[in-house]
DNA sequence: GCTATCTGCAACTCAATGGTTGCATAAGGG
DNA sequence: CCCTTATGCAACCATTGAGTTGCAGATAGC
């Protein structure tokens, strides 16, 4: 995953009617019709934040008889989770560095 | 964290100019100022990104002098992170469960 | 104390995006 | 086979947000 792609999903992610539709999806695969119908959004809407999310693999289409239904990936978020852990964890050591240094050691 | 914090901060962190100030405040806590020289964007636009990092628990604030730096906090980063790891291994835990299902077992 | 510099506030522009409605098209199932 | 239902495409609107310039105010340092 690039940096380019891990700044996509976070902007994916950063959206509350995203996080609505990926929590109906929990309950099980659905089409953007079916998502509409739980959710206040029109369908196009939802048909447009599930294109965001596809294109940045946190979501894949899944055909069933003539309907398209969406289906979360986790393994994605949890990578996206395991690059942004990273990068904390490195600016947390170079802060305990500088401390290090700044105590004489 | 509440969630409403959680999609707060992926928002945040949907942006190329934040992840530039990100990466030049990984050199050391620097100042809008300070940062304008070394970016292509002004000031001001600074300014208004860091209020959001801020905002958001991803930088802080440190008075020195007369100019106004500020540091990133890692923690911050990977709290966030945790919490989409844990996010992504529930669904595919449900993934596997379902599967299980499937199999008849 | 003066001055240079750094911060803060306000108004403005422009592009991106979340949302809508309307229509066309495709394809399953009784 | 036809009708129902689902998807796809396009145009459009409103809001947000990233970026700019300009000016005012505070303050550290010489």
């Amino acid at each position: 995953m690039t940096n380019q792609a891990l700044v996509g999903v976070f902007a994916a992610l950063g959206d509350d009617t995203r996080w609505s539709i990926l929590a109906a999806l929990g309950e099980g695969d659905a089409s953007a019709s079916a998502l509409a119908d739980r959710l206040p959004v029109s369908r196009q809407a939802i048909a447009k934040h599930l294109a965001v999310l596809q294109q940045v693999g946190v979501v894949e289409p899944v055909k069933v008889g003539r309907e398209l239904r969406y289906r979360v990936i986790g393994a994605q978020l949890q990578a996206t989770a395991l690059r942004l852990d990273t990068i904390g964890a490195e600016w947390d050591r170079r802060l305990a560095a500088i401390k290090e240094i700044a105590e004489g050691l």
